[in-house]
DNA sequence: ATATACTGTTCACAAAATGGTGACAGTTGG
DNA sequence: CCAACTGTCACCATTTTGTGAACAGTATAT
């Protein structure tokens, strides 16, 4: 039986006074709304109101439940327009994981822009590069750099492609000399990222074993290093780019073989996205159109 | 859909955390919690949580439906045992209709003694001899006295049968002259209940117009204007058998045919008669049983 | 690495519950 | 006294529902 619907015309009986009236209403028939309202007065075990042919009257037991039975109805109205409130505006918690990489470069403007446009979104952005589950740690969103299609269980939308590249300053070239080859960087100071996932192999051509004096998970502190012309290092070209462009800092080994990556949002689930997470992945796709490298 | 029992299964499912579980506890299949979880995510609009193989997490939108939905449980659940407390125990309003006849004579003792033995009823007696509807007042139950069957709409339970005696104080008999047939009686000063059903004809007989100098609605002040020898009163036997029996008034007119009523019991519907309306029509027959005229 | 035992979802089909129709008993008002 | 109305009841077509097996995927154990 569907409580539910029985209580709703119940509480329909009681206003309108009539079973007849109430069918009309909704469009059913009157035989309809006795079964009812008899179900659920047989589920409660008591008589809700006396039926006379001239009209309808609320049992003792009857004006109680109705009161408590409009009560009901309106915190599952709350319900719903608490759920369709989420759903459709955007507002409420954005929990969202990200490289660190990116957080401390481009994404820092990107979510600034986004949360003034967006004032009602509680953002809340982790960090980090460990490989951890979206959903088990509650996250709406992750930004992942990947070379492949990404799992079944997540929606990855592609945002961008980079690629990286060796970098060193012009005075460390001065001093320690070209380098041509892949393999003579195992002879230069290679700096490594902390969390990057090939750890001391630098993945050009096959891969490159390197080592280097610094290891740290600031890309922006390894450029500051590179740039001071202490070694080498394996930067992403959205970090580096504008640095050689100026001059800054200069590419090496350009022709080699490197992972072209792609940035991909991944949500969980593809029915039901809530808007502001829609919103925030239209937000990010958006910006990287506008901010394509050249 | 039955919305009711998909909240239900979802607040489960959100304490189990496995829908396995869920299915083995209400002993369905879990294709069935699957379908219903869905039903509701559809109706809402909006994932109330995520699924991965290895564990289920509850969407930001599926935190807060869950709370709202215990809420709901809670408060259908209060409702439900609301019903079933007004029905199975014996307390609350007990609204109830007599004839003033009664009201002032053994039924204040009757009540008196009822109430004792239910300090959670609220006793609400009306008296009053108009011909009332029961349920359009909101009456739990009526005494009715009739000599004829009752309408349908209501269980009539007999409590006692009564009859009507003419009385008169010795003295009166004596200054006035005996009372030998009906017809005499309209040749002395017959008081009249106020709310009799006939006005000023006695149902003796085929009727006997009569005329008097009282008109009152207690028949225990009439009963104190006979034995000061005023006049005649018809009187119902449970109020003036005892003072017939004292001496203090005779009665006249005994083999003349009056009518033998019975006092009914009235109460509307015949399902879901709430216990303390049961309990109380229980007392009243047991006391009239108990104390039913020799 | 392979196999096994789980997870939740999907499918087709049988079974149950449902809602409308029309007849019914009863009451009210003209 | 007939006509119009009340709510209830029983019937049957329709819809919805629940089930069990197959399925795709993943984690654990071997």
């Amino acid at each position: 039986m569907d409580k539910l619907r029985a209580i709703k015309l119940f509480v329909k009986l009681a206003n309108l006074g009539s079973f007849t009236k109430v069918a009309e209403q909704t469009n059913t028939s009157k035989s309809m709304i006795s079964k009812e309202i008899g179900r659920l007065e047989d589920d409660l075990g008591a008589r809700l109101l006396h039926r006379s042919t001239r009209n309808v009257q609320l049992t003792h037991v009857g004006e109680g439940y109705l009161q408590r039975a409009i009560e009901i109805l309106e915190k599952l109205d709350d319900a719903d327009n608490f759920v369709s409130d989420m759903q459709h505006n955007v507002r409420g918690k954005l929990k969202i994981n990200a490289p660190m990489a990116l957080g401390i470069t481009d994404l820092s403007l990107v979510f600034a822009d986004f949360m003034q446009e967006n004032p009602d979104i509680e953002l809340d952005l982790h960090l980090g590069d460990e490989n951890i589950d979206l959903v088990e740690q509650g996250f709406d969103l992750g930004l992942r750099a990947s070379s492949r299609a990404i799992d079944s269980n997540y929606v990855g939308k592609p945002l961008t492609r980079f690629t990286y590249k060796v970098c060193a300053s012009p005075e460390y070239l001065k001093k320690h000399g070209e380098i041509t080859l892949p393999k003579d960087l195992s002879e230069h100071n290679c700096f490594v990222y902390s969390y990057f996932q090939g750890k001391d192999v630098w993945p050009i051509e096959d891969g490159i074993a390197v080592k280097g004096s610094l290891k740290v998970n600031s890309t922006l502190f390894m450029m500051d290093a590179i740039k001071k012309g202490l070694g080498l290092g394996f930067i992403p070209d959205f970090v580096c780019q504008k640095m050689i462009d100026s001059g800054e800092v200069v590419e090496v080994l350009a022709e080699a073989n490197k992972p072209r990556l792609t940035l991909y949002a991944l949500y969980p689930a593809r029915h039901f996205v809530p808007t502001k997470l829609v919103k925030c992945i239209q937000y990010l796709e958006g910006w990287f159109e506008s901010n394509k490298p050249a």
